[in-house]
DNA sequence: AGCTCTTATGAATCATTGA
DNA sequence: GTCAATGATTCATAAGAGC
């Protein structure tokens, strides 16, 4: 039975009593730079490199070589501008030991329009893939999606060069070889996600879609593995990691999250007419000064 | 009447005998890493920023105060790895007294195929906006949508097998709220842009699609404003500013693509039975060491 | 003309095989 | 050894062919 691990703590301080090489995966968003002002103090933006490099110091230490990295983040936009930590923590992470492997687009598809003097709507955020070592678990084939409309007709007849590899004339060297696709049903996603965002903030700030997590558990772990959230807010990733059958650790900082989190999984996983739970949640408070 | 002004030649050299403060919106696709080789002999990654400073550097002169900047670019995968080059070309603008404003998201709906051990297809490419003040024109009320595009546009293609490959909630997350949107005819886009590349079966592919350029001119610039493309290949901005009434200036290295530009041009701007030209089209050569 | 059907095309990236 | 060539993957769009 996988199991859930609840953490009440500042996670650069817990993770340090964690084995190293422990975790298959990390998926996460973090408070945003002046986000979640009352939750974690409101860090600066100026200052958001520095306070998140002790912590992925940990996390680098702690994932697996095989492992990989979710960082859910979007700078926001101040005084007509973008501000720039986002992209100085990509590079402040690269010199750190981390590989920069890919930016997934979470493109939100559900928003209201809105729009300022200056700008419009912001309906992205960034799902930057970061990598212990270029050999990393993938697993493609759980993510597949039906194959689009085009090949119906397509596949209908082919000609001569539908059944060869047919090189591109003007040297771009892509070629293809369209036979290969007779009773091909599905196909690989791109980097871009269309899922719709979560509007109902009930007792909680800022959280992503189950199926952001979802997603990237999928890609990233099998049964039994370890998903690791040092930011875990609400509890999302937990669930979806419960519902997935993948061992979890959640770490948050304020108790009243922690409390939600614990009653929300008592509520979903108790037997009926019994005290017992059929679920296995550890949780731990630790101390640090 | 409008006036097209194509000019073949080293767009950082050219440009310094632009006036300044004499340009209302830079729209452009420079070359990008290691990609048309063989046009542009290929700038290495680690090579990029400085090739492009000198460039910028004039931009930043010839741009009006009111004026924007449209840099649309994308960092390529090597060896498992995306490359840094265009976050430090973010970093560099900046300090080169560019204020960095939004970045929009071309999402390509027919983008490259391609699925790999460790990564997917590469769906979408930055749009970057640069300003030289925080007072920019804006004519947000021109790129408005129909409101029933945006409730369609979100949802519609998603029959059958979409709805599975979008992974959408499809109406769900439009609750009551929906209600406020449904008696305004209009409603403003988001930063997230949704257009199919071009592909011709002939030559001479462009780099961007029409519905790009245009979308950008529609919102930075008005009529007899000027849209200057330092880097216009195949002429797509020339074409577009023409047909929306803007003065246009392109410039681009190869003599091949100029002539290509001026034919085309003529093609299409050819009055009937006459010699002349139902347009205005400048062009010089501009000799440089 | 106008409609339908067919076919070529693309800012790509990585593993493998061959020279 | 290194470096070059090859195969795999996808789908919207436009040109061309056919009627």
């Amino acid at each position: 039975m996988s199991k859930v691990n609840i953490i009440c703590g500042d996670c650069k301080e817990v993770l340090k009593n964690f084995q190293e090489n422990s975790i298959d995966l990390i998926v996460t968003s973090p408070p945003y730079a002046d986000r979640r002002i009352k939750t974690y103090g409101g860090i600066k933006p100026e200052d958001y490199v520095q306070w998140f490099m002790p912590v992925s110091d940990e996390l680098l230490r702690v994932l697996k070589p095989t492992g990989t990295f979710i960082l859910n983040i979007k700078e926001k936009a101040e005084n007509g501008e973008r501000h720039i930590y986002v992209i100085e923590l990509i590079l402040a992470l690269r010199k750190q030991g981390w590989l920069w492997t890919e930016e997934f687009i979470w493109s939100k598809k559900n928003c209201y329009p809105g729009k300022w003097p200056n700008r419009f709507r912001d309906a992205w955020e960034r799902c930057i893939q970061f990598n212990k070592s270029k050999k990393f678990h993938m697993y493609q084939d759980e993510v597949m999606i039906p194959v689009g409309n085009w090949a119906e007709g397509r596949l209908k007849n082919l000609s001569g060069t539908d059944k060869i590899r047919d090189n591109s004339k003007n040297g771009s060297g892509f070629g293809k070889n369209i036979s290969n696709w007779l009773d091909r049903k599905w196909v690989y996603p791109s980097n871009v996600l269309n899922f719709a965002t979560v509007c109902n903030n009930k007792n909680h700030s800022a959280a992503f879609p189950e199926e952001l997590p979802e997603w990237f558990i999928k890609l990233f772990t099998k049964e039994n593995d370890t998903v690791l959230d040092p930011f875990v807010g609400s509890g999302t990733t937990l669930f979806v990691a419960k519902r997935m059958k993948r061992n979890s650790i959640g770490i948050e900082i304020m108790p009243e999250y922690i409390e939600l989190i614990k009653n929300k999984l008592k509520d979903k996983y108790k037997k009926p007419n019994l005290f017992e739970l059929a679920i296995e949640i550890e949780d731990e408070i630790v101390e640090y000064k």
